[in-house]
This record gives C-alpha cells, sequence and structure tokens, in this order.
DNA sequence: TGACTGTATGACTATTTTGTCATATGCTCA
DNA sequence: TGAGCATATGACAAAATAGTCATACAGTCA
C-alpha cells in the first residue's frame, strides 16, 4: 500500500488504523466521505474484526499463523483494511483457532 | 457429484437434500453419524441459506445469477451441500441482490 | 409424446486468494 | 546505539474459486 507510515505510536503504523479512519467517515455526516467508505466498509469490518480477535486473545500475527498453518505475512494481509480477499476458509480456521466459531447469516437490510 | 437422482418429486432432485441428510445426522443421537456430518456441516449450512433465501425471494437460479452478474451453472454450485468453496464475496453478492445484507461475527463456541 | 422450464454436472479457462520468502520499518529495552 | 521482536510490504508461484459453455436430467403441461 501507499500511506506513509506514522511515528507516534506502535498501534498507529498497522493497517487497520485506516479501517479506524473508515469507520470515522462512516460515523460522520459527510456524504461523499460516506460514500466513498461504503465500497471499502464491509471489507475493514472484517480486518478490524480479525485484529481484534486475535489481539484480544493476546496473540502475535505469528502465534496465529502458526495455530492455522499459515504465515505471519498472511494474517498482516488478512488485517490490511484495504483486503478485498476475505475467504470464509480462513475465517473459520482464524475463528476455530481462537475458540470462537464463525457465525453467518443473511439479515435484511437497513 | 455421484449421488443417484431420485425420482419422487422435483424437490429432491436438488443437491440440497443432501444437506437435509446431514441436519437429520446432526439433529439425531448416533455419534458416528453426527461426527462425519460436523466436518461438512458448516458449507451444508451456506449451500442451504442460498438455496432458502433465494427460494422465499421466488427466484430462479438463473434469476438470481443475472442479477449478480454471473451464471446458473455457479448457483447450482453454490447451493451444493458438499460445495467448499464458498466466498465472502458471493455471499455479498447475492445478499445484497435479494435485499439483504451479511451480517458475519465470532461467536464463543458452544 | 414433445416443448419448455429449472437444475445439475463436466470440462476448461480466467481470476482471486494463499503460500512463501525476503526485507523494511517501528518499537522496546538493555 | 544495537539487538530483538512485531508488523507491513513486495514479488512470485501454487492452489482454490468463479466464469463460461455445452449438455443431461426432471418435472410440468398442452
Amino acid at each position: 500500500m501507499s500511506k506513509p507510515r506514522q511515528r507516534t505510536s506502535r498501534r498507529s503504523t498497522r493497517k487497520t488504523s485506516d479501517a479506524v479512519e473508515i469507520l470515522d467517515a462512516v460515523l460522520g455526516n459527510d456524504p461523499k466521505a460516506r460514500a466513498a467508505a461504503d465500497k471499502a466498509y464491509d471489507d475493514a469490518v472484517i480486518a478490524m474484526m480479525i485484529y481484534q480477535a486475535r489481539t484480544r486473545a493476546r496473540m502475535t500475527q505469528k502465534q496465529l499463523a502458526d495455530l492455522i498453518d499459515s504465515d505471519q505475512a498472511v494474517i498482516s494481509r488478512l488485517e490490511d483494511a484495504n483486503y478485498r480477499g476475505h475467504s470464509l476458509t480462513m475465517l473459520r480456521k482464524i475463528a476455530r483457532a481462537l475458540g470462537k466459531r464463525l457465525d453467518i447469516r443473511f439479515v435484511d437490510a437497513a
């Protein structure tokens, strides 16, 4: 990606910081910003879900990767708010590794 | 797949009938059948979700396929209880086409 | 029976997602 | 500062998923 790294804290160097910006836009009232954000919203939410689930379990990307026979670089991609290729397969593996299960359903649109 | 076609009714010719058999096993008490069913359970549930959402919307596979710029054969595969490759991308497209949204979350395992 | 509609399946190609590895950056702490 | 850990990124190959088309099978109905 092209986003310059920030220097203030460890957390702010993560790609998920993009997701936070997106959510700011979504929760705000600027129609343009909101429209732009909507496109990437779903994927950003998934990225944040994974990040939150992992960090709450107090695991590093490498630890989680090892649990699911994957690689640290793969987890990093999945937590990248701009990544568009999340699969059920990976989400299920991650859920299982974290002692959770993946709940999926169609709900009426707001 | 190798399952022989049944001759009793239209519904019974669908691959989703496999999912019904799986659910029978899961809901039953036979430990062996249940263990065997568990492997394919998640995918079968997704297949049924898609089938139910589509038929409740009174659409044919072709109609749904057209809505998401896909093909009838693709929808058929997604509704096949033995299919293992469901993606978030497709589920989202289908949800949107049916006026729904996809709700995904990690929940504590039972 | 024959036409027509809906679904399943096979084969093959195209696209997308993962695996893998190398490496850069940022942070912490001695 | 230097070592070490955690994360991000790029590049490329491998594997998985979707697209496409042809066709078979089932059921319905005139």
